[in-house]
DNA sequence: CTGAAAGCGCTAACAG
DNA sequence: CTGTTAGCGCTTTCAG
C-alpha cells in the first residue's frame, strides 16, 4: 500500500504512540507492552514502512557497505571471486558495491582516496597498476584489504596464493611428464606488478632444479592476461621456431588462449604440447582437452578478506598489524598434460548443481 | 593528512569562513570571491576533507546507489552483463550494489521489496523464478527495469532480446547446413520462467516451416544452464538413442558443456554433430571448435537499462508509461557449425585489448 | 557574496 | 514502559 514513503513519525501518529516506541518496536531494542506492540505493528504495516537507510547511516556512522575494487568483472577469475565476495557479505548482513579499475591506476588511486567519499565501511581491493608506496600513502581511515601480490606494508591486510610455490609446482609437473622445452607465457615488464614476476621465480626455481637454464626464447610477454593474449603469445612461440613442448601460461585464460592457437597449428594436446594454466576457473574444466591448473582457494580468498575487515571495522580497538595472510591452492590435473582423455562418457566432477 | 574525519564546519573554522561558503566551493553552485575560495581550497586540503555520504543523500533523498540483483554473478554471461552495466553507471556517477538471488524466490521478493530498505535510487532486476504477478505486486516506490523475460505490465520497463525469433534463426541456420535431427537442450519445465519457452517456441516455428514435426525424443530438459547441465543432457541424448545431427543449447555454458560430452563420446563436430549456443560470451569465441552462437547485444541492454532507470529517477513527472524494449541480436556463425576450421594460425576476431 | 539556521529521518540519552 | 529532544553532516532558504 505504500505510496512513496512513510516516516516513522507517520507511524507513530497512525498508531497514537511516540516515536520513540516504534522505533522501538522496528529495531526491537527495548521491550514493548504487547498491546502497543501490536498497534504499532499494524501501523507499520498498513503504511509498508521502511526504515531510511541514509538517516540510518548518518546517525551510525556506518553505511552497511563494503567496496570491492578489481580490474575486471566480465574476466572469469574475477567473476567468480567477485561472486565468492558478494555472497559471503551478504552472510555477514554487509552489501558491496562494485567498482571496475580496468587496471588504470587513476581508477585505484581514486578508489582508495575514497569511493568517492567514505560510503563504505571497508574497501577490498585488487591492485592492478598501483606500487606499492602509492597504496602505503593511501587508506588510512577505512580498513583496507589487498588481493594479490601487490603489499602494502602496515597499512592493510593482504591475502594471497604463495605464487612462487605454486608456479614451481606447476613447471615442475611439466617437468615430471618428461617436458624439457617448456615455454612460459604471461610476462608483464611493463606493469608495476609482482604476480607474473613470482610466476616466473617460481618457474625458472623448477627449471634450475631440474639443470635446466631458463631459455630467453622460451618466455613470451603479454599486453593483459586475456585469451587473445595467449592465442597471440602462442603463435608468436611457434613462429619463432623456440619449439616449445610445453607451455605454462600465468592464466588459464591465457592458456586457453594458447590451446586454441596450438589447435589452429594442428599441434595435438597434450601430445605434442603439454599446457598449464593458473587460477582454476571454471572454464578450464570443459576445454578441450580439460585444462591442468594451479587452483588458488578461492572461497578462502573471500572468506578470509571478509574476516579481516570485520575485525578492523568492529574492533579498532584490537589494532592486530596488518596480516599477511596466504590462501593454499592445489594443482588440479587434467588431460591438457597427462596421458590421453579417457574415452568414457562422463560428466567431470564439478561443483554441486545449482538449480 | 586526514586522521579519521573531518566536516564542512571544521573546514569553515580553519578558513574563517561559514559553512555555507565552504558547501559553495565544494559543491561549485554559487560564486565565491577568489580570494576566499584559495583559502577554503587550502584549508578543504589539508584536511583532507570528504563529504559525508550519507549526509549528502539524507539530505537529498537520493543514494546515487543502484541496485543490480541477477542470479549469479560468476556464470560468464552475467559476468560479462554485470561488467558492462557498472561501467555503464560509473558513466552516469551511480554505484552498482549488487545482489546475487541464486535464482531463488525469496532473495528476489526480498529483493523488490526493498534491498534492505530503499537505500537504491533504482533496481535492475533480472527475474528467474519469480511470476509475473509477484513481479506486479511490488516495485511501487523506485524505479525497477526487468531484464529477460518476465514482464510487469504497467509496473516496469522490460528488456529482452527477441528469443523466439533468435531462436528460430538459430535453428533456421542448423536446418540450411543440411541437419535434420535438431536436438533442442535447456527446456526448464519445473521454472516460472518464459525463456527457455520461448527459445522452444522459436524452434519449434523453424522446424515446422521446413517440414520437420518436433520430436519430443530430442527435446532434452536441464536443471540449470550450466555446462555440467549441458554434459548431462547431451551424454542422455547420445544414451537415448535419438541420434542427433545437431543440438541447439538455450545457453552457451550448456553448448559447451555438450561440446565437451560430444568430444568425450569420440563425436566430430561439425562433422557428426553440429552446435549451436546461445548468449555470445567470450569462452564461445575460443572453444574447440569456435562455437556458433547467438549474441546479445549487451552493451545495449546495459546502457537502455540504465537510460531508463535515469529517466524514471530524474523526470518521474513525465510518467511515461512502462516499456517493452527489444535489443537486437544475430548470430554468429563459427566453425561448430561450419564446414572445417581453416587451419591458418589467426587470433580470432575479438574486442581491442584492455591493457 | 556570505552568515545563520532549519530540517532531512533516525537513534539514544534523559526524563517521567 | 513511553514521551521529548539533541544532533549525526549536509544543503538551502532567508537575511544581510
Amino acid at each position: 500500500m505504500a505510496t512513496v514513503s512513510s516516516r516513522l513519525k507517520d507511524v507513530a501518529t497512525l498508531a497514537g504512540v511516540s516515536i520513540r516506541t516504534v522505533s522501538n518496536v522496528v529495531s526491537g531494542s527495548a521491550s514493548v507492552a504487547e498491546e502497543t506492540r501490536a498497534r504499532v505493528q499494524a501501523a507499520l504495516d498498513e503504511l509498508g514502512y521502511r526504515p531510511n537507510l541514509a538517516a540510518r547511516n548518518l546517525r551510525a556512522g556506518r553505511t552497511g557497505l563494503i567496496g570491492l575494487a578489481i580490474p575486471e568483472l566480465y574476466s572469469p577469475y574475477f567473476g567468480e571471486l567477485a561472486s565468492l565476495i558478494v555472497e559471503a557479505a551478504q552472510h555477514r548482513s554487509w552489501t558491496v558495491v562494485i567498482d571496475q579499475t580496468f587496471g588504470s591506476p587513476e581508477a585505484e588511486r581514486r578508489l582508495l582516496e575514497g569511493t568517492g567519499g567514505r560510503m563504505v565501511d571497508g574497501l577490498i581491493i585488487s591492485p592492478w597498476s598501483l606500487r606499492p608506496q602509492e597504496l602505503t600513502a593511501r587508506a588510512r581511515d577505512i580498513p583496507v584489504v589487498l588481493l594479490g601480490e601487490q603489499r602494502a606494508p602496515g597499512v592493510a591486510d593482504r591475502i594471497a596464493v604463495d605464487n612462487v610455490l605454486a608456479a614451481d609446482e606447476a613447471t615442475t609437473h611439466l617437468l615430471e611428464t618428461g617436458r624439457r622445452r617448456i615455454a612460459a607465457i604471461g610476462l608483464q615488464p611493463q606493469l608495476h606488478n609482482d604476480t607474473a614476476r613470482q610466476r616466473l621465480e617460481g618457474y625458472h626455481r623448477a627449471l634450475r632444479r631440474a639443470g635446466l637454464p631458463p631459455d630467453e626464447a622460451l618466455q613470451q610477454p603479454v599486453r593483459a592476461l586475456h585469451r587473445e593474449d595467449g592465442a597471440r603469445a602462442m603463435a608468436a612461440l611457434l613462429e619463432s621456431g623456440a619449439r616449445p613442448d610445453a607451455v605454462f601460461a600465468f592464466s588459464d585464460e591465457l592458456a586457453l588462449g594458447a590451446l586454441h592457437m596450438a589447435h589452429e597449428h594442428g599441434l595435438r594436446v597434450p601430445d605434442d604440447l603439454a599446457v598449464v594454466g593458473f587460477d582454476g576457473i571454471e572454464d578450464a574444466r570443459y576445454a578441450h582437452p580439460p585444462l591442468t591448473t594451479v587452483v588458488p582457494d578461492k572461497k578462502q580468498i573471500a572468506e578470509r578478506a571478509l574476516q579481516c575487515l570485520a575485525d578492523r571495522i568492529y574492533s579498532p580497538a584490537a589494532a592486530v598489524p596488518p596480516l599477511d595472510i596466504a590462501v593454499p591452492h592445489h594443482l588440479e590435473v587434467r588431460a591438457s598434460t597427462s596421458a590421453a582423455t579417457p574415452p568414457t562418457g562422463s560428466v567431470p566432477a564439478g561443483p554441486p548443481p545449482t538449480g
